[in-house]
DNA sequence: GTGAAAGCGCTAACAA
DNA sequence: TTGTTAGCGCTTTCAC
């Protein structure tokens, strides 16, 4: 099965004798090499099956053309657009990826890093697994001159770039939207706010809360598990609270559909008696009934982004590396699971 | 930034007054080396900070200890899973993955083949994009012997193995299934016939009327372009035959999830008008109402047999060479939208 | 149980 | 414009 033999810039040379630099040189078409050797050259190359060793250009150059990828779960819908974004531009920089999942572990995280880096990746894009407290794992690179990059969930680290999104701002967007649509008693659903993500959304929530002289109550402040059924006990628990809510704020939109459709069954109406704006801009907003309101989040926007500024900075082009954090612009989308008015 | 220098196994051959060969075979756990030398090598390596030089290994070995991956399209929920398998399988066996986008074209999928066979992966798994008919770009993988798995859109050719779902059947179940409710008018939305996995839902789709003497009316087959709208369109169209169809088997959830809303817009109510099954096992299908009756496809389960296919091909083990092809288990899971009795 | 030496295929500094 | 040469770091015969 396996061919005779692999071709090699040697065997090119012998056979149009030069020397091998030349073909070397010719092949990456270099400009101190004639246009008709480098016509020869690659044309023989074709003719006999040449392909480059990656291996051994590797080697010699120390580097791999390769981007490290860790993302905290595949099976995501932010994430694969994420994914998408750096795929396209790391692809059409001459990069490939490795992905890697951590599956929510902070140490499968680890190991992951660990392994990309035995790899020798030329850079890393990282979205940290919710348990990650502890960035160890990622000194190894700064160390060697490795840049790394974090997306969407971040800590901060020396030497690093992050790709976010306004989380405050989408927060207040959010809950101002809702107080604009005539909401006095705005629940908030999400989830543990140890993660900074949540803690910034909840901190635009207080802040549109407190702008606009609503005062906050505490029970308003309903934190869900992962789960599943999470919506459900959330949903049941807001129409039980006296008095109820007129409108929510749910920090993701499958649980917002859930929501819904849990008040709907027991007699609440959405928007009229309850008014409720998502989060993600996830395929199923547009879906259900009535048509959710929801904070766009730009997954392949941020994916490009972090992907561009590795490439960048791979190349040495610009002052890419002085860059700590690029904020990408996420908006509201309003439909009509919180319009109140007209 | 640079570290001042990469530690390799000289740096450590001359701390200990050893030969480099035994510091790579010690390194190796090779059972010739004295276990107190091999303790000693451990040991100094670790102080040192050494890490295994994957290029030069690469270069010597002629292996990449990298398995290619191609998708049609990133942004997919079964395509998300069917990754999720494979870097499951891939990673426990040592193996990382480099995957690729292919966009749905084919045109794309040669680009990105092309530059995993420079890239020198181990092995390939591919999903074929829609309109890809010629494999060309595959042959040169074949030609080296580098195995290559094809995955749920698949296209015969020799020297390959492919795993896939039994298409046939779950066409045949899911009409069956609707066929023991009492339907006796059972439209199919399905996609372009010409990918063999619509065909052999249709296919499915026919042998269960056929089966149950329940005549084929041509017009009850209704072919939706990829659109969003699409579901939309198929609905109506259903709705407006005469008689009007009592069942429809569709060949997606998001679709399906569509349709179902478009009829319940229209005053066709369902299952009692209209019984439905979808097809993937989407998560939108458990969330709306009624739920949604569906064939689940194995994304996860389809990943992890081909990765660990390959892998054991790769490393020699069985003879998995000659599988030509690997079906995996698809149910119908049976819900609300589709239950005329109980 | 260990060492010497050759070479995987490519690139780049230097020389011509 | 082209050639010479010396490695990149590892593995693996073969010899001791």
């Amino acid at each position: 099965m396996d061919s005779p033999k692999e071709v090699t810039i040697y065997d090119i040379a012998k056979k149009l004798d030069v020397s091998p630099s030349t073909v070397s040189r010719a092949l990456k078409d270099d400009p101190t090499v004639s246009k008709n050797t480098k016509k020869k050259v690659f044309e023989t190359a074709a003719r006999m099956g040449y392909r480059s060793n990656q291996f051994a250009r590797n080697l010699r150059q120390q580097q791999s053309l390769t981007i490290g990828v860790i993302v905290s779960e595949l099976n995501n819908p932010f994430i694969t657009s994420v994914l998408s974004g750096i795929e396209k531009i790391a692809g059409e920089a001459g990069y490939g990826i490795i992905i890697t999942d951590s599956s929510q572990s902070a140490k499968k995280e680890a190991a992951n890093a660990q392994n990309l880096f035995q790899r020798r990746v030329d850079g890393i894009i990282a979205s940290l697994a919710p348990d990650t407290k502890d960035l160890a794992h990622f000194k190894p690179f700064v160390t060697k001159g490795i840049p790394v990059i974090f997306l969407d969930r971040v800590e901060h680290m020396a030497e690093s770039t992050s790709v976010v999104i306004n989380n405050v701002m989408c927060g207040y967007v959010a809950t101002k939207h809702l107080i604009e649509q005539g909401c006095r008693r705005i629940a908030h659903v999400t989830s543990a706010l140890q993660h900074n993500i949540y803690a910034q959304r909840y901190k635009g929530y207080r802040d549109a809360l407190e702008e606009n002289k609503i005062p906050f109550d505490e029970s308003l402040l309903v934190i869900m598990e992962e789960a599943e059924e999470a919506g459900e006990a959330a949903a049941k628990k807001i129409m039980r609270l006296q008095p109820m809510p007129d409108g929510v704020f749910v920090t993701g939109d499958f649980a917002a559909a859930v929501c819904i459709r849990t008040f709907q069954d027991n007699g609440v109406r959405v928007p009229e008696d309850m008014a409720v704006v998502g989060f993600n801009n996830e395929v199923i907003g547009r879906l259900i009934k009535p048509t959710l309101t929801t904070i766009n989040y730009p997954g392949k926007e941020m994916g490009e982004a972090a992907a561009r500024n590795l490439v960048n900075h791979l190349k040495g082009l610009g002052n890419i590396g002085s860059i700590s954090t690029l904020t990408i612009r996420a908006d509201l989308i309003v439909r009509q699971s919180s319009l109140k008015t007209g």
